[in-house]
DNA sequence: GTGACAGGTAGGAAATTTCCTACCTATAGT
DNA sequence: ACTATAGGTAGGAAATTTCCTACCTGTCAC
């Protein structure tokens, strides 16, 4: 039985591949193109790539347009916000921490002028 | 074969469970706990959970220290920096999709593939 | 029309993940 | 030393993911 899962669990779980990772990169960095073009810096079958675009659809972070029998996939980022918003509760917790360490980098560099 | 997998994968990987990310938000919110208070929240045997830690542990997004016979674990939050890194990229594209200007800018694109 | 091209779905093999029960180790209390 | 507790590992079943080849649909070019 396939759970109901929340929009946010699939998100999360479409992200974990780095493959779709690297399609989301490439449709903000070059804009939105046809699989084609996308499925050209894959080393893998068209029809598995066909399946990783399924997953990033459903989650909603593509959004596909027919455009003469190419079909033209755009970065939907919104959901990413999700993300982010799962994200900034831990943002203090590292900040803090690599403060820390920038301190005792800077205090290790000081001791090496110090003798 | 396991293929080599980047450090930021084995987060992204991480992450995809909604176990552990509820049990990040728990250690986030009240702090370094042993297993036990931990998987209290979850209904699945213990050995389940526990390779749900081995997972969150491997990741770097947890860390664990012994105390008498119980085991303590901590949130390491630093390496979600590398989540919220991959992340920020895309931020403006969340943004702008409200302003209305990224509809401009994708059409334009979108006429470079046209003909 | 016919052929070629873009890209999807179907069905299945292989790998991975998730969960289980059974068992092991280490520590604490008596 | 004995028993109970905390939490891990071992091994395996079931579900899911990832990839494949084969095939189908829709559109363009002739």
């Amino acid at each position: 039985m396939a759970a109901v899962e929340a929009p946010e669990d699939r998100i999360f779980a479409a992200l974990a591949s780095p493959v779709r990772r690297e399609v989301l990169r490439l449709l903000r960095e070059e804009g939105p193109q046809p699989v084609q073009r996308l499925a050209g810096h894959f080393d893998m079958a068209r029809p598995s790539f066909s399946e990783h675009l399924k997953v990033l659809r459903e989650a909603g972070l593509v959004s596909e347009r027919k455009v003469g029998r190419q079909r033209l996939y755009r970065l939907e980022a919104v959901p990413l916000n999700e993300v982010q918003e799962w994200l900034s509760p831990f943002e203090r917790f590292w900040r803090e921490k690599l403060t820390g360490l920038r301190d005792l980098l800077d205090s290790m560099d000081e001791e090496r002028h110090e003798r």
